[in-house]
DNA sequence: GTGTTAGTTAGCCGTATGGCTAAGCATGAA
DNA sequence: TTCATGCTTAGCCATACGGCTAACTAACAC
């Protein structure tokens, strides 16, 4: 399709992954080096690098480097365009609700007349 | 990982690809059968049924048959898991930020002391 | 400096994804 | 019955994904 939305689709791909998802959700709680992320996960350094670097490139996480610490922190305002697809997306559902109720409304009056 | 939440990664999944994402927003104006959701995309009719395929998996649309023409709804409830996770992925964060108010409060209190 | 710790890079491997064509099947129209 | 329509299935292809090992670099600790 070639849609204007290269984010949305990364985005929703680095939601896509429950690694990724666990990893934000720590990140929530706050910033954490990289192999205190890795731990949890059971997975080997470079494979946790690499969703990291996913969820970076999608802009859901920050990294700064300290000495040899790279700390990574979570950027909750990634999430917007998320949750602005989502409203957008019931919005068009509700209005055509409401349309519907008119019409069945409309037929309704027009039946008991 | 091996999380227990599989829909949560079918439903991203599903919501990564711009194609299927446009065909959701077709589908919440209206249901509409196949032929017809293909038309906009200019992509060949296996590769729209796969989309759908892989929507309906998800649970993110509904489709039935009649006579030849198989009709697509969307299901608006489907999207509830994700703004879930979304929810509370925020209440961690924003619970996060309060303990951290709180401890700078505190911080300053004890210096103006 | 020697060694350990924390990342990093390169590259392999099997599977999944997203596109296609070609051919098949089922229904409705003529 | 024949034909067009609307979907469906099978299968090919290139690329992307998610895991790994091995080897390398950059601190910091002795």
């Amino acid at each position: 399709m070639a849609k204007h939305e290269p984010d949305l689709s990364l985005l929703f791909h680095a939601l896509a992954d429950p690694t990724r998802r666990s990893i934000l959700t720590r990140l929530a709680e706050g910033p954490a080096p990289v192999t205190e992320l890795a731990r949890p996960t059971g997975l080997r350094l470079p494979t946790v690098m690499r969703h990291l670097s996913v969820l970076e490139t999608a802009g859901l996480i920050a990294t700064s480097k300290d000495g040899r610490v790279r700390s990574c922190a979570i950027v909750p305002e990634a999430l917007v365009p998320v949750r602005t697809w989502l409203d957008e997306q019931r919005a068009i559902w509700e209005d055509r609700l409401d349309r519907m109720d008119e019409y069945v409304m409309k037929l309704m009056e027009e039946r008991t007349q």
